[in-house]
RNA sequence: GCCGCCUUAGCUCAGUCGGUAGAGCGUCUCACUCGUAAUGAGAAGGUCGUCGGUUCGAUUCCGACAGGCGGCUCCA
């Protein structure tokens, strides 16, 4: 038998081996149990894999990323399998790897209901424990139809293999560009137990899976086209260990306690009232207070920027929305019409129209450009029912909108002023994580967009130099641009990693047509302005919402409802404390004494629960010696410290916005 | 909008196999005045989401609607 070449990478190095021919990957990484797939020549390949003479192999460890992938993905088969041996009439979806989990899409008469997901848990362990093999089999496009004959799903997916990636997410995972694949899940007995559709690669064995969960079911459009048929998903994860597991549940639970409702209503921040509706939310005192000292804060900033603030009502005749675009294109997104007096008024979803008509209040020279116009902007918009998500998706809002209407030679100058400005005011908010996204044109449908391929190329070109120039990473995002523009918009990441849509600036020269937008030149010629359109904090509601998780409520002190609570150690201590109160609130700060009848240590409890970032605690002691003592939301304290100095270090710390 | 699940006191949740309900926290009252996360006692508080249907009788069963939750689709 002759020997063959092969190069060993291991994260230490390489090592040239020679082995015999016919070697299967497995054979090198026999003493490693964490190995469950191997990259040959840049491929992910089963373990089982004969591996040719010269080629460089790589083990892929369970818990890296590509190992992560491929053990959801066996568990997603293992899942399958247990569905169709549960439920015998299931058809096949997709099943692909996601983020931290799994799905699989079936088309069953009756949607699971979450016994059904125990029992699928049960059988799957069955599965697991048999130790089926997972085993690979090409097969040709006829052999493959006639065997999947009765999966009406895959006989589709195989209609479309090559283009498989735009036929739907996740459907590259079953067929890829290449020739067609089935794995044979084998038993003991080398029966086949099962059998799908797939590109693999695989685990080697079902007994490979250390840790699952079915997490819940849901509804799912076939390649994700609300005309097509709904099939019922089933979302699972899978880890590297039960521990790792574990960890996952425990971080899922730490996420819902950061839930922006659920601490809305902890801290008192605002509601929904179903009386006035979904999606409207009322802001209580305390959330008032974080919504003004955001608008205090972002209104002065835009002044300093170079920007007007202006006003504008939240309704208008039909004609305006007419003339901006928002009726032929985006009426679905609008609230229905009022009529009154013969006329038709809608809900304005947008501040742009509003803007354009004080820009053409009267005639405009080039010495005005750029002319900024700014206002927080209540905006409505008829989001469909099963969309609306607490604060970060309503049916209205408040954005900090602006417009700049500027010529097309000072465009790109005035998206970079836009731009920098939205990255300050995000960092000063704690947000320092971003990345941009920039969202075009869909070509394929030219009747979603005002404005011809031209203009939408040059627009796009604009904002795609600005973003390079910014140094952050590009995401594009074909077909997500608004109706009279593309659009970048700044993604910010927040405390535990999950990204917000935050900040957008759009080019727009179809508006300024619409309205039929003019300057005089300096040479004396009519000219169209083109507009600049742009949200810093995007929705103050939703800004609101990503703070409060952001921060899991425990907000810095200038953002802070309560910024200091005042604890007398006993009642004879209150007159003293209310005192310091006076002091603070002389300095501007927000302060509560707790004259309450219930103990020190309750009264601690409850600041601690309210997340107040300044306890300020006053006994004996600290009446003798003119002080007050501190703690902090970490347990943290700070005694005998005199009255001045303590007032000094909370309104340092508010003027800093700093987190303590 | 679509699919599934859910809706009992301000909050979190029991409960009634159909005979109109209970706990903890919170609220109020009284006592206690205490040095870093819950003092004790007592009281108030619910036409069991809304509207229909079945039934002698519905909070419980059925239906519609509203609202919520998880997804899909869509978006600031």
């Amino acid at each position: 038998m002759s020997d063959i070449q092969v190069t060993l990478v291991r994260a230490d190095g390489k090592e040239e081996l020679t082995t015999t021919a016919g070697t299967k990957a497995w054979e090198l990484f026999r003493d490693d149990a964490a190995v469950v797939a191997a990259r040959v020549d840049g491929e992910l390949r089963d373990l089982a894999h004969e591996l040719a003479d010269g080629a460089v192999v790589e083990g892929v460890a369970i818990d890296s990323p590509d190992g992560h992938d491929i053990l959801r993905h066996s568990t997603a088969h293992v899942m399958a399998q247990a569905v169709q041996e549960l439920y015998p009439d299931a058809r096949l979806g997709i099943g692909p790897p996601v983020t931290d989990g799994f799905y699989y899409d079936f088309d069953v008469e009756t949607p699971f209901v979450p016994e059904d997901l125990d029992k699928i848990e049960s059988r799957m362990r069955k599965i697991i424990k048999a130790n089926q093999r997972f085993s690979r089999r090409a097969v040709s496009d006829d052999d493959a139809r006639a065997e999947l004959a009765d999966e009406p799903y895959k006989l589709e997916l195989i209609g479309l293999k090559g283009g498989a990636a735009d036929a739907a997410e996740g459907a590259g995972a079953e067929v890829g560009a290449g020739e067609l694949t089935i794995y044979d899940n084998l038993d003991r007995n080398g029966e086949v137990a099962w059998k799908d559709l797939c590109r693999g690669p695989h685990l080697p064995t079902t007994k490979r899976i250390p840790a699952f969960k079915l997490m819940r079911s849901a509804a799912a459009y076939w390649r994700g086209d609300e005309k097509n048929k709904q099939l019922q998903r089933l979302y699972g994860t899978a880890w590297e260990s039960k521990e790792a597991l574990d960890a996952y549940l425990h971080r899922i639970e730490e996420a819902e306690k950061r839930d922006h409702r659920r601490l809305g209503r902890d801290l008192d921040l605002f509601s929904f009232p179903d009386e006035i509706g979904s999606g409207l939310p009322v802001f209580h005192p305390k959330g008032g207070v974080i919504k003004r000292v955001m608008e205090d804060y972002v209104r002065q900033r835009h002044i300093d920027e170079g920007f007007d603030y202006v006003g504008t009502p939240h309704i208008s005749k039909e004609q305006t929305f007419q003339l901006s675009g928002h009726l032929p294109y985006y009426a679905d997104g609008m609230f229905p019409p009022m009529e009154m007096e013969g006329a038709n008024y809608y809900l304005k979803a947008m501040n742009c129209p509003m803007h354009n008509l004080i820009f053409r209040s009267r005639g405009r020279s080039y010495r005005e450009l750029p002319l900024r116009l700014f206002e927080f902007g209540h905006v409505y918009r008829n989001e469909k029912s099963g969309v609306i998500h607490g604060l970060t998706r309503v049916r209205g809002f408040a954005q900090d909108d602006s417009h700049s209407y500027v010529t097309r030679e000072q465009a790109p100058a005035e998206i970079k002023h836009l731009l920098d400005f939205v990255l300050g005011l995000l960092r000063d908010f704690g947000l320092d994580d971003f990345y941009l996204e920039i969202s075009t044109r869909d070509d394929s449908k030219p009747d979603k967009f005002v404005g011809t391929e031209e203009e939408w190329a040059t627009a796009t070109a604009v904002l795609e130099q600005v973003c390079r120039d910014s140094g952050l990473e590009l995401v594009p995002d074909p077909g997500g641009a608004a109706f009279y523009g593309p659009k970048v918009s700044v993604q910010a990441r927040d405390a535990i990693g999950r990204t917000w849509q935050m900040s957008t600036i759009q080019y727009d020269f179809n508006q300024p047509k619409g309205f039929d937008l003019q300057y005089q030149a300096a040479d004396g010629t009519r000219q169209q302005p083109v507009m600049i359109h742009s949200a810093k904090f995007g929705s103050i509601e939703r800004f609101i919402g990503v703070l409060t998780e952001h921060y899991a409520g425990a907000f810095p002190p200038w953002l802070a409802p309560v910024q200091v609570q005042g604890i007398p150690i006993a009642e004879r201590h209150g007159d003293y404390l209310a005192d310091v109160a006076r002091q603070l609130r002389a300095r501007g700060l927000r302060v509560e004494v707790d004259h309450s009848d219930d103990r020190m240590q309750k009264k601690i409890r409850n600041a601690q629960l309210q997340k107040v970032p300044f306890m300020v605690i006053a006994g004996d002691d600290d009446v003798e010696a003119g002080a007050v003592s501190f703690r902090y939301r970490d347990g943290r304290q700070d005694n005998g410290v005199p009255v001045a100095e303590a007032i000094d270090r909370v309104a340092q710390a508010v003027a800093d916005r700093v987190q303590v």
